[in-house]
DNA sequence: CAAAATTGCTCAACCGATGTAGCAAAGCTA
DNA sequence: TAGCTTTGCTACATCGGTTGAGCAATTTTG
């Protein structure tokens, strides 16, 4: 390897600072500095004084480490990625948070990248990130977990499905069943007093996803629990977007809902819209409850809670599965927190 | 260079493929394989045959390019970072997945990190994209962004800030004041009928910060225009969070505000809490205004209108600024949409 | 005091892709 | 058919760290 006043060249006036240029000032090997830099020259027998004395250096000459070359060497990369769906909504932005700073303590460098839902999408940002020697992705709400999964497996890299559960690597998933058969409840005795013994309105998803099957089930599961039958024409899984919502609610022949299960706070938009424009927004008039969070959608007069799901269990979960060695390829289901209203 | 048996090793069953394996296959050399899988093989005179044989034992075996290897070499990254401060509103998630989509288009690999407006955070993750080789970097909301700017310029890497201006690099804002004195004008307006002449109350936001500062002049310049004057105890600029929002309207000891000009969604959480325990929520109750969209806060009975920030002007102004080669470090305004009710 | 162990460092190959320089063969011109 | 151009490829140094092997000097042990 020539020296590092050969390697600067002519053409280029100011380089990024190497660990050539660092050995050169601090008249020590590019082993030497290396060590140092990288936090192991105790395991290398470099002595203290030689340690400090580059570490002043390096500092004083605002080094940095590549860490394309370091990469490229040790095969380590410690970047971990995700794939997400969107940012417009808090649940996937405490998603994002949560996940960045859990990665960062545990020294690992937090990519995500954003697929819109996007089946494409998603495998393209796969293979990006495989050639970005990503050693983990996380899929979260992913349209198509498994060739996720297929993608990674085929390049060695670690895989795991958060949100929505796939067959091919570990999932971890929020108790959609559960928390919406809570909801229904509180939605179901809120209602009581004004009408006691009827089934609610089922609002938003495709019931083709696997999380809207699950919530749909959880909704039967509570009104079974307050002996009250639900009619075939209840379950409107009309979609997400609101306008779908609205539409659905439009075409719906019964008499004004007095309870409304909305399974996302997307639909919840439209919900809310074609209350108003009926007059029937408030605590005295239609109540409903919304699977997801959403600090404005808890302060609408009629909401009477919503389930909120565990981001920080969840990520911990993550972090748990990929810590362990063990595969398990499993789907591990974390409970959901219903709040109250307002 | 070994070749590709002899550097297969013994340890690894299976290796990622190399660009040294698919030249074996096709019995060809490394750098043909090179030339024909990032696309200059035209340029270098290999043969339409041989590309297509290339690539299609490239396809076959899976062959993923290994870009940390590709940049050290060329030192090209096409990694663009952007530094944000939350995810935890819908005006930064539509930053962030528009930067995404435009950056792709631009055959750039986007990387974004959240730094909690903590300005060490801030620093830590410039640094960190620094030996990431990113050649970008867009500072949005930065609580210091000529911090931010030292540490690439230090690096040789380009800067820009968004939503928040510094002195040291480009800069991209919204035209605060004039979204606000929009919104005030439009908040006096509908005043009008129930309490003519009378000011607004301002809540929300530090007045320290550039962006509180040039909406509380946009306040005032509203006022103005109406010929209303604002008394000094009607600017509550109490901090961002909607706790602080709440205690400051708490302390309040004038009457009942007929309107309020709420400084971001977040304060915007605790003025209608504030309100909704007062009953003084709905249409013909107080009425508000905000800085900032949220789709739910523009349904909450009472908002006449919300200041929405142009996020798609804004990311088309930082990449038309990236695309120039002047630096001019000037601070260019985007003018807000001012939406309807509802 | 010689042999063994420890300390403190350097050497050089290597990671995978890139691109300049250059070479052999084929095609074309005179 | 000799000389020139073009075609189609390969050889090799290089990017900036990392790491196993190894060496000289010093310290410890027998």
């Amino acid at each position: 390897m020539m020296d590092a006043s050969k390697r600067a060249g002519v053409s280029r006036v100011t380089r990024r600072k190497t660990i050539y240029d660092i050995a050169e000032l601090a008249n020590a090997s590019p082993s030497a500095v290396s060590a140092v830099l990288n936090g192991s020259w105790e395991k290398r027998r470099i002595s203290r004084k030689t340690a400090e004395r580059v570490k002043a250096l390096a500092e004083a000459h605002g080094y940095s480490r590549n860490i394309q070359a370091s990469v490229l060497r040790s095969a380590r990369s410690k970047i971990i990625g995700m794939i997400i769906p969107k940012y417009d909504n808090r649940y996937f932005g405490a998603i994002a948070e949560r996940f960045e700073a859990i990665a960062r303590n545990h020294g690992l460098f937090p990519v995500i990248t954003c697929a819109q839902r996007d089946p494409e999408l998603e495998a393209a940002a796969a293979r990006e990130l495989v050639s970005y020697q990503v050693e983990t992705i996380i899929a979260t709400g992913a349209t198509d977990p498994d060739g996720i999964t297929d993608i990674c497996r085929a390049a060695g890299v670690r895989s795991l499905n958060l949100d929505l559960p796939g067959s091919a690597a570990p999932s971890i998933v929020s108790d959609n069943r559960g928390g919406a058969r809570d909801l229904t409840l509180k939605l179901l005795d809120a209602c009581h007093g004004t009408a006691p013994g009827q089934p609610l309105l089922f609002v938003g998803g495709r019931a083709t996803d696997h999380n809207t099957a699950a919530r749909i089930a959880g909704f039967r599961d509570g009104h079974a629990d307050r002996g009250i039958e639900v009619p075939e024409g209840h379950v409107l899984a009309c979609g997400y977007a609101g306008a779908k919502a609205y539409a659905a609610l439009d075409a719906w022949t019964g008499d004004l809902p007095r309870g409304i299960f909305v399974n996302s706070t997307i639909s919840l938009e439209g919900v809310i819209r074609w209350l108003g424009d009926r007059g029937a927004l408030g605590a005295d008039r239609t109540l409903f409850g919304c699977f997801d969070w959403d600090p404005f959608g808890a302060l609408i007069p009629g909401n009477v809670g919503m389930a909120r799901q565990d981001v920080n269990a969840m990520m911990d979960e993550v972090f748990r599965v990929l810590g362990s060695d063990t595969p398990e390829e499993k789907v591990t289901l974390i409970p959901c927190n219903i709040t109250d209203a307002g």
